[in-house]
DNA sequence: GTCAAAGTACTCGGATAGCTCGTGTCCGAGTTGACGAGG
DNA sequence: CCTCGTCAACTCGGACACGAGCTATCCGAGTACTTTGAC
């Protein structure tokens, strides 16, 4: 893959994100859903990923949902991806060169090898784009893009769903 | 996931590449499969990625194998990755914006939302530092990770096992 | 009128199937080099 | 001795199972509001 495909899965979790950042009620998942077209069910799992990354929180009951626990300009691109895909790199060395009849002795492997090391700092520039973006960025982008009235649609649209 | 993971079989297909800028001649899939320890059949399997890409040459016959068509500094990690993973890009926008009750005509939809712009740039950094390696620095990188004897190793590894 | 308690409706959370894609393997088509017979 | 034809071995290439992980879904546990009855 490229980087492989990525979780069509980050992609609800951020919109999920900006919508979050425009309500201070919370916001049930079922609503999310309907607003960005997608099943509930499985946008509620996504969400339950960013509660256990600490990124929203989760509130029961009648009026429960949820909730961003930080604001969206203290959130990043990459927190929503780690918290969705995982934090593991998408690379893992196989160690290859410890192998066959040519394999080095583990114990000389002190240093990773220099492909693990041109991955890695691939991954590395990628997370670094993704972490100087954060979702209150996304938000104003979104905005900008549709001449400024999205995020207050996206506002209107809670308010009158929500009774 | 990050950028989720990897094809494992990326490994592979560098350190072939590796190994093929060592020989003048051509190299068997399973003479590779050998000194790398992996698979022989899938090893083959990924060789034949790197051959349609067009950055092997296969060759048929009792004394045939693979063979770089270029010279390795003119090949860079970037091709290999591609070759082996597909050139379509990680992230792909499900357009939600054009979806649920907010949903935008998509003759306004001009421009890539700011989210897929932001993964965009994301692949891009990636890839730009993926382009700056090229097969002889990951060999010349390997060779002195094992003090300069490593790719001597393999040039000898290949002719004693030649006849 | 006030309080308390039971009921109800709504929420999240984890456990459960289906499906695509990567992993791993096999056998057939094609080509090259070698060998032997003939001139 | 040279040439040509046949043979055999080795190579790649695509087609075929298996498994993991993502996709999608459902139902149970828990909570806050509402209503109802008693005081």
């Amino acid at each position: 893959m490229e980087l492989v495909k990525m979780s069509n899965g980050v992609e609800w979790a951020l919109h999920s994100c900006v919508t979050l950042s425009q309500s201070q009620e919370p916001v049930p998942a079922a609503r999310l859903a309907e607003l960005h077209g997608t099943p509930p069910a499985y946008t509620a799992k996504h969400l339950q990923a960013l509660s256990r990354a600490g990124i929203v929180r989760s509130t029961a009951g009648q009026v429960g949902g949820y909730t961003l626990t930080r604001p969206a300009a203290a959130i990043s691109v990459l927190d929503v991806v780690q918290a969705i895909d995982g934090g593991e790199p998408a690379y893992r060395c196989a160690e290859i060169r410890q192998r066959g009849p040519l394999g080095i002795p583990p114990e000389q492997c002190v240093r990773q090898c220099a492909i693990a090391r041109t991955m890695a700092a691939a991954q590395q520039a990628w997370s670094h784009a993704l972490a100087g973006v954060t979702v209150a960025d996304l938000a104003e982008g979104i905005d900008e893009d549709s001449g400024g009235t999205a995020m207050a649609d996206v506002r209107g649209w809670l308010l009158k769903t929500r009774g």
